[in-house]
Formats: structure tokens, sequence, C-alpha cells
DNA sequence: GTTATTCGGACATTTAATATCCGAATTAGG
DNA sequence: CCTAATTCGGATATTAAATGTCCGAATAAC
């Protein structure tokens, strides 16, 4: 029951798009480097988050990638689910079925008491994340860091940033 | 973020073990053929149970297992927890260490905001699995369940159940 | 004490996560 | 309009973990 690094390495990277300017991106080869993150696996998470609809690319020459939608309309859960996948934790291989004591297909209509339970405890994670947005995220970043630091990030995102074309 | 197949064979090899009578167990094999798995990967998971003192094996003939506390005091969690380990799913490395403004350890007292939000959405996870215990599972079978099909199990038991001295 | 039986940990195999590379697509500039 | 530089995208290796198997250690019955 592991979830993988590269839902780390996606929320990360989206989380810092929140601050970039309108009409702007960052190539993934930036956000690895910012992160001390190997470029190629980081470009692989980013695919998987231009795939849900969460970042939109531009390829080419001043190309990139900038969050899709609201920051307000992006949620924890979407992220991991981007990268991990949609499917239960617990996947029910229906055991109750094998065996000499066996039950029929045929009475196996409610479903399995233990398999309802991980499913209920599954909904109670998604839920506490779909509660959190990257602008959330965001916020308590800005509120939490140390105004030095903040400037940083302010002059190596303008070192990086790159303009890209409204409509890609 | 996927839960491992043992944990589902071995709450079922638990809640099964809550039928059994005072003094007594099923070997591992007995299990395993019930459910319709592997003996010897069935057998992984339940040395896996015997090592949290979830259960209590005997070994030698007439050995097997059974519950090593009541069936009222072992949750859902206590089961996964023995069987994919305690550690956090989500798994934070730090990366805003990192890169060129990386923060330097002195300033990181303040745990990450992303770590924070995904400990507690395991948090309500957890405490989903431990509010179901195995008696509740129970309980919940024999209601559900054709009286025919109890029926069934018990003259399974009957025919399976082995003998078990009372201090192992 | 001997033997049959069962659990326990060490050992392969398969699957998924991790990391990397090269071609496809797009834009900037001439 | 064409060329060249640049960037994303999917296909491809490598490593770690889950899955499955085996044989020795320990115990109880006889």
């Amino acid at each position: 029951m592991q979830i993988s690094k590269g839902v780390e390495w996606a929320v990360h990277a989206a989380s810092m798009m929140v601050a970039l300017p309108e009409g702007r991106g960052l190539k993934a080869a930036a956000l690895a480097h910012y992160h001390g993150v190997p470029t190629a696996y980081m470009a692989k998470q980013l695919q998987a988050l231009s795939k849900a609809g969460i970042v939109q690319s531009s390829r080419g020459a001043h190309g990139g990638y900038r969050l899709a939608k609201p920051a307000t309309d992006i949620s924890l859960w979407d992220i991991t689910a981007a990268i991990e996948g949609h499917g239960p934790a617990f996947r029910c291989t229906e055991i109750r079925q094998n065996g000499p004591c066996g039950l029929k297909r045929k009475d196996c209509r409610s479903p399995c008491q233990i398999a309802a339970a991980f499913s209920s405890a599954e909904r109670a994670f998604r839920d506490s994340l779909k509660a959190v947005t990257l602008a959330d995220i965001g916020l308590q970043f800005v509120r939490d860091s140390e105004p030095e630091h903040l400037s940083d990030i302010m002059h190596w995102l303008e070192s990086e940033v790159m303009p890209l074309s409204d409509t890609p």
C-alpha cells in the first residue's frame, strides 16, 4: 500500500504552476531541476497530468506546462488519481466463490462485506484529499514561508518562465 | 496505491477463525484449500498475523492457527497493518530541500503541507478500518447468508477442525 | 526415542514501479 | 514558405516489490 513517488513530484510541480502569470508556462526540465529530480521521469508524471486534463501542454520552442483550470478546481485527489489510476486500492477477487463451500454466482448479489468495509475506508481517504485544492496548498505555502524564500522563488521563476501562446 | 492480495486472504482467513470453538485451530493448508488459494502463500500471510500477535500458532501434529484475542479486539486495520506494514503510504522525500531554491534543514521544522494533507487522509482511512472488527464481519456474515450455506460451512469445519492444546 | 506432522524462514519467479531514450510535433526566425 | 531549434509524447530498459514455492526446524503424538 505505497503511493508512488510520482504523486509527490506531480503535486509539487502543479503547486509551482499556481504561481505562474497568466499565459505563461514552465518546461518539464525546469520543473525537474527546481525539485532536484530526474528530468525524464518528471516529464512522465506531467504527461499523466496532461492526459487527465489537469495541465495544458504546448510543444515546440518556448513550449511548456501550465494549469488547465483554476487552482481552486484541482484537488489533491485529482492529481493522485491521474498518476495512480482511479481503481480501488483493495481489489476483491471474490474468493468467497472458491473452494469446497464456494458461493454460486447467483448468491453474490450483495457485495462481500469485507470489500465493502475497505471501499468505505477508501471513500474517506478520497474525500479527505478532495477537500484540499492547489489553491489551499499555495496559500498556506505563502503564509508559512520566509519572505526571503518567496523572493528567491520569484527570481527563479522570472529567469525560467517562458512566454506561451494562449491557444494551444 | 494497491493493497496486496495477501490482505484480502488474511482477512478472510481470520474471519473464518471467528467461528472456531474454544481451544481448537485450523491448519494453514485447510484455510488455503477452503479459499481456493495456494497453500504456501496463504501460510506466509498467517505467519505475518502470528508475528503481529493477531493469531496464535501451534506447531507439530494437530497444530494450526487460532485467534490470539477476542474478535471484538481485532480490527481490519490491525490485519492490514500486519500484512502491509505500519508505515505511511505517502512517503515525503523532502524534495523542498532540493534544487536551486531548496530550503535549509533549519527552516523545515514545520512539516510539508502536502505531506500533512496526505497524512490526514491516511488517518481517515485508518480510522474507518479501525471501526470494523472481526466480530462485526462475522455477525454480518451470519445474518446475510443462506442457512444452507452456513450449514455447509459448519460441516466443513467439523471435518477439518483440529484439537489444539491450550498452552502453546 | 521415534516418527509423522506442521509452522517458519530462505529461495525463485513474476509483476509493477522507476528511470531513460529517441522520434513526432510545434514554433521562432530567416 | 522553409529551415532549424526546441519541446512534448510514447516506446523502451532497469530496478524494486509483490507473488509464489520450497525445504529445514520445531513440536506433539505414539
